[in-house]
DNA sequence: TTGGCGATTTTC
DNA sequence: AAAATCGCCAAA
């Protein structure tokens, strides 16, 4: 299966969002491929969006939030749950997609409808802050066809009622009908 | 230096 | 419905 070029991220981060459903998430461990399918994800859009890291500005958390496409953007969130981000547009941007929830296709153990437990499934914590998602240890791949046409549902995105006007904005996107999304 | 709080999960 | 738990960040 090919692997996402860096220019498959450095694109309008609504249409990465949408791209990234049916996509293949890869964690190498100790030689063992840790793989599962993207099932549900969330649109952040930079400093102008209320409910995104990135409206508090360049700091040192958000960072890699504002660095270049297709690197990890991750963050420790209620002081025990860590949330994998993919980092989209031109640096800069301050924009990135938030990976909810996984489908497990190989090597996975635990629950995976969640993006914090989605990223203990995977082995994903502060160590990746920043890495390359173009790299052999962790990256995306496209699946060479997919198994039936994907259907994207669109909602609000999930715990960001403080951010006003934002907070109701349908950036929230999952595969329809998948059993492994977070939430009904 | 300090205090409030969060892109969550689990349990009561 | 509420606890668990801590790094970040704005204010002082």
């Amino acid at each position: 299966m090919p692997r996402l070029p860096r220019d498959f991220y450095n694109r309008d981060t609504v249409t990465v969002a949408h791209e990234l459903l049916g996509k293949i998430l890869v964690h190498q461990i100790d030689g063992l491929a840790r793989m599962a399918r993207i099932v549900e994800v969330e649109a952040y859009l930079g400093p102008g969006d209320l409910a995104a890291h990135s409206a508090r500005g360049l700091t040192p958390r958000t960072r890699a939030m504002f660095g270049p496409p297709g690197h990890a953007y991750v963050y420790l969130i209620y002081g025990m749950h860590h949330c994998l981000n993919v980092v989209t547009e031109p640096e800069g941007s301050g924009t990135g997609v938030l990976l909810r929830a996984v489908e497990p296709i190989a090597n996975i153990e635990g629950n995976t409808r969640g993006p914090g437990l989605l990223t203990r499934a995977m082995g994903i914590d502060k160590r990746h802050y920043g890495h390359d998602l173009c790299s052999d240890e962790l990256h995306l791949l496209a699946p060479l066809h997919e198994t039936q046409e994907i259907e994207i549902v669109a909602s609000p995105r999930i715990g960001v009622p403080y951010a006003q006007e934002w907070a109701d904005k349908p950036l929230r996107f999952h595969i329809l009908g998948n059993r492994y999304v977070s939430r009904k």
